[in-house]
DNA sequence: TTTTGTGCAAAGAGTTTGCAGGTTG
DNA sequence: CAACCTGCAAACTCTTTGCACAAAA
């Protein structure tokens, strides 16, 4: 999308076009994934008056219009990344803390089943799914990432 | 799992067994599921002067021993129940809020694929999936209930 | 110039922690 | 009686909100 596409995407929907919703887009686009203080680094790097606030209120409203996109890792802040990076699901070890990118066709059986089954519509990119990572599968030690 | 089972379980882990443990472990019983919140209002029905606080440790405690578990059912307060309870997925409908259960064999062949292709062991029941349920799937009124 | 957006400060949910005193084994 | 556990209060993380002022259209 380029930026005249969705400046006129917010102007269409009634919302302004404000510095502040320049610079959090572009954080989230150059940092490609980050939590709300992540993003509120970013963009206080360019320019620091630049509230946490406004960051949340933004991404909210980004999201609304459909230009990022959130993820849960686990218990702590979500990860925010542009509506349209490629579709992966994000897999996060409880025992090593480390976080596997998969691609949603590797999940696609699971959605076309709880489809059939439920009528139900997963967004399996929404939360991430927890477990052992190959590494951690056999041994013992806990880190509690969750 | 018999009281006497649960309770040299805590003492050969160099556990103490308290009185506070046990309305703990009752209440989870009692509720199949709670929040921390709920467990401890649960309890302090019977006990008021038991601390919130020491809630929190003791579902530690009692989930590291392996008798509780918890889920992520979003982004507010887990859920916790009896580790021995069937396990089931959680799906969340982003529009309702609606709360379906699945047997976790309806997801075994992701759990499966995961596992052949990254070697990677899921634990489905302990983050929900999100999505949207049979009835909201065709309309586009969302509630946010994440 | 009207309406919307922002910064700031305060409050709110959920959870953790330090510490002094109480309890278990 | 020694190690462990609890209650209490304070602190902490993440997020939301009310309000007066500032900026966009």
């Amino acid at each position: 999308m380029t930026a005249a596409d969705w400046q006129s995407e917010l102007r269409s929907r009634g919302y302004r076009l404000t510095p502040q919703r320049q610079l959090v887009l572009d954080a989230v686009r150059e940092l490609g994934h980050g939590t709300p203080d992540d993003i509120a680094g970013a963009v206080q790097a360019k320019s620091p008056s630049v509230n946490l606030s406004t960051v949340y209120r933004t991404l909210d409203l980004l999201e609304e219009v459909g230009l990022v996109t959130h993820t849960h890792l686990g218990h702590g802040a979500p990860t925010y990344h542009p509506a349209d990076e490629s579709d992966h699901v994000h897999l996060v070890c409880t025992a090593c803390g480390d976080i596997i990118a998969v691609p949603e066709a590797a999940v696609e059986q699971l959605v076309g089943s709880l489809r059939d089954l439920n009528g139900f519509e997963v967004d399996v990119t929404h939360m991430a799914m927890h477990g052992r990572c190959a590494g951690c599968a056999g041994s013992t030690d806990e880190q509690e990432h969750q």
